[in-house]
RNA sequence: GCCGAUGUAGCUCAGUUGGCCAGAGCAGCUGAUUUGUAAUCAGCUGGUCGGGGGUUCGAAUCCCUCCAUCGGCUCCA
């Protein structure tokens, strides 16, 4: 048979040969490294036999996929472990995840932290004696009796769900799982194991279900790789924005003001408003007016517009007034608020689109335990709009608000996200509002936006709103957790619930489609986010202390009054380290608050008017006048903004 | 909300099996020093050991409960 390789060669091999044995053929080094085989592109076991001309790919660590065969090795591994030293333990699931793998198990003894590493010991035990991992075809009724037997009940429930005759089991020393593989040859090629937590998981992820346990690890072919990756989540921890917002003073949270509920503090509020500024410029350029409205509303307010009946009370916070016939709430969303303002006065066609923008702050009852940092908070600011446009507007309008979103990103060097247009899950449609025809044409808007623009896009099916599919941009945390920003969400359900009109070239009432959209999704989000990707160091338009001056003694606290002033009437956000410090120590503190610029004035600067200029991370610059550092820096500011410019 | 862990000064952390007035570094204050590119020296202040209840002659330490935080699950308009 002809064995086609990714590099187009193709090699003649015997009817039969194993994926193994083509690796040896190439050479001894590859068949130690090789992990598993992608043939006619599904990932298959290196020892199946291969019957037919095949395209081949040898997979190794270096592959995703060969990294995701390893770990989902390691998970049997892993179980194998618990079976020897928790006698009685039900097995959930144990699939590989994107940076390691997990196992969901039943135990009854509970597994603490303090138990793992008793385990990873016995899995390096067992990794050693290189245990091959063995699979065998059985039919559904044989699979059933063996973990009837076993008395393993989720087994059992899976193999319920599945189809006779595509059953496999694999074994690895004394543990057998219900498995469709494909694995690795054997254990041995797991040289480093971390477990690194366990944590309660519902069974089948539901929250009706048994809460199971799980244990996450990762594992390695090579010890320093572990160390390796280990230094590196040491480094991510460093960069995490609740570590920093604090360190930088930033933002805090009291327990006494409440959960989930951000102070800003000066910096931070300061850093924050220059966001918003920027925002604002953007929309005014592309036609949006600003509006405000209460952060409260009458409960009728959600009862027309379909939260109340969708989310309950429980999720809105109630506002208590004298009259109890008055039921207020806190607002959770604006867009109710701005259909209103539609509302207030006939709309023809000829007004159309109509773009309303409000920095709203919104109180959501998020659950205790999802509250994390500021990027999920109980009370958060949302850089909302919603546009209100004809039919034959709607795409062109959507386009525009990617351009907005796209133009933010480049600005602040976002370049990692993810474009994840979110529909509706086709099989579970209650969970939805609106009619069917509104749904495709909304979704067919979003997914032609979409491409129209270049995007990359992944598509995730039930992610959308109750009301609407979505645009939503994602990007990662210091340690890799999806976050979504900016959110584009087309909605034809709000305007009928509220009734909205235009009137038409035909003097006829129309009923306008709504764009909700969020570029930045939330400040308090987008604040944590760049805050993670800049470690701090934020761009020079931005931070929330540009220059730091330094004398070098007291004695020349009056000349660097003189420089703040100058820096002050150029526009320069500038203060004075007056303290009773040396130069080392002051350089020392503002460098790790990560100031910018510093600039030092002593002697020789107060005799020439010059002042001595730092780097932040570059150390001496040498000496300029004052004007010509003036000049330096709003020149900085001005090419950061032309540069963003550039990419609109 | 659920599973698990954690909670000692503004911050980062020590505090052995329950036992003398609870400790350190940094920060803060006071004084000395007046400094040239990543930590000057000395003294002082500061804690209902997360809150409440219990066990005990005695609790930061053991038990219960509530609160908050962290890692996940579920959720995310």
């Amino acid at each position: 048979m002809k064995i086609t390789f990714p590099d187009g060669s193709v090699r003649e091999y015997a009817q039969g040969t194993t994926a193994m044995q083509i690796a040896e053929s190439i050479s001894p080094r590859l068949a130690q490294e090789v992990l598993a085989a992608m043939v006619n592109g599904k990932v298959v076991d290196l020892q199946m036999p291969i019957q037919e001309d095949s395209s081949v790919r040898l997979l190794k660590w270096e592959d995703d996929e060969g990294k995701r065969t390893f770990w989902h090795t390691s998970s049997h591994l892993l179980a194998e472990a618990l079976e020897s030293l928790y006698p009685g333990i039900k097995f959930g699931i144990g699939p590989s995840i994107e940076n390691g793998f997990y196992y969901d198990v039943d135990s009854p003894t509970p597994i603490t932290e303090g138990d793992l590493p008793k385990i990873e010991a016995k899995m390096l035990e067992l990794a050693r004696n290189k245990e091959p991992l063995v699979r065998k075809e059985v039919s559904k009724a044989d699979a059933l009796k063996t973990f009837t037997e076993k008395g393993d009940q989720y087994k059992v429930e899976l193999i319920n769900d599945l189809e006779d005759g595509t059953i496999s089991f694999y074994t690895n020393g004394c543990f057998t799982d219900l498995c469709r593989g494909p694995h690795l040859p054997n254990t041995g090629l797991i040289k480093a194991i971390k477990l690194t937590s366990v944590a309660g998981a519902y069974w089948r992820g539901n929250e009706k279900n048994k809460m199971l346990t799980r244990v996450y690890g990762i594992t390695f072919p090579k010890k320093s790789m572990l160390d390796e990756y280990l230094a590196m989540m040491e480094e991510a921890k460093k960069r995490d924005h609740r570590k920093l917002g604090k360190e930088l003073e930033l933002f805090a949270f009291s327990s006494r003001v409440g959960q989930g509920l951000p102070l800003w503090l000066p910096k931070g509020a300061a850093l924050r408003e220059r966001l918003e500024n920027f925002l604002r410029a953007v929309q005014k350029e592309y036609g949006y007016q600003q509006v405000i409205t209460p952060h409260i509303g009458m409960k009728d307010l959600y009862v027309t517009s379909g939260h109340y009946a969708k989310y309950g009370k429980d999720s809105f916070q109630p506002i208590h007034t004298p009259d109890e016939n008055e039921e207020f709430l806190l607002k959770p969303m604006n867009c109710p608020h701005h259909c209103e303002i539609y509302k207030v006065k006939p709309r023809s066609y000829k007004d159309l689109p109509i773009r309303f923008a409000e920095f709203g702050t919104v109180y959501r009852y998020e659950q205790s335990g999802e509250l994390h940092g500021l990027t999920r908070v109980r009370g958060f600011t949302q850089d909302d709009a919603h546009m209100f446009v004809r039919p034959d507007q709607l795409l062109e309008e959507f386009e525009k608000v990617i351009d907005i979103v796209l133009y933010i990103f480049k600005t602040l060097s976002f370049d990692s996200y993810t474009a994840q247009i979110s529909l509706r899950d086709p099989n579970n449609k209650e969970k939805y509002i609106g009619t069917d025809e509104n749904w495709e044409k909304a979704e067919a808007a979003i997914i032609q936006a979409a491409k129209d623009k270049g995007l990359n896009t992944v598509v995730e099916y039930g992610e959308a709103a109750f009301y609407g599919p979505k645009l939503d941009f994602m990007v990662k945390d210091a340690i890799g957790r999806k976050w979504q920003l900016g959110t584009i969400q087309v909605d034809y359900d709000l305007p009928e619930r509220f009734d909205l009109t235009y009137t038409g070239a035909d003097d006829k009432p129309h009923r306008p489609i709504m764009i909700h959209r969020a570029p930045f999704g939330s400040m308090e989000r987008f604040v944590a986010v760049l805050l993670e990707h800049t470690g701090g160091k934020f761009p020079l338009w931005l931070a929330p202390d540009q220059v730091v001056i330094l004398p070098i003694s007291e004695k020349y606290n009056d000349y660097a009054q003189q420089v703040l002033q100058y820096f002050n009437s150029r526009d320069i956000r500038a203060t004075i380290d007056e303290r009773n410090e040396k130069i080392g120590r002051k350089i020392r503190d503002n460098e790790l608050k990560r100031i910018p610029f510093l600039v030092i004035v002593g002697e020789k600067e107060q005799a020439d008017g010059t002042v001595s200029v730092r780097a932040q991370g570059e150390g001496d610059k040498g000496s300029m006048t004052q004007e010509a550092f003036g000049d330096f820096i709003t020149g900085l500011v001005k090419q950061e903004i032309d540069k963003a410019k550039a990419v609109k």
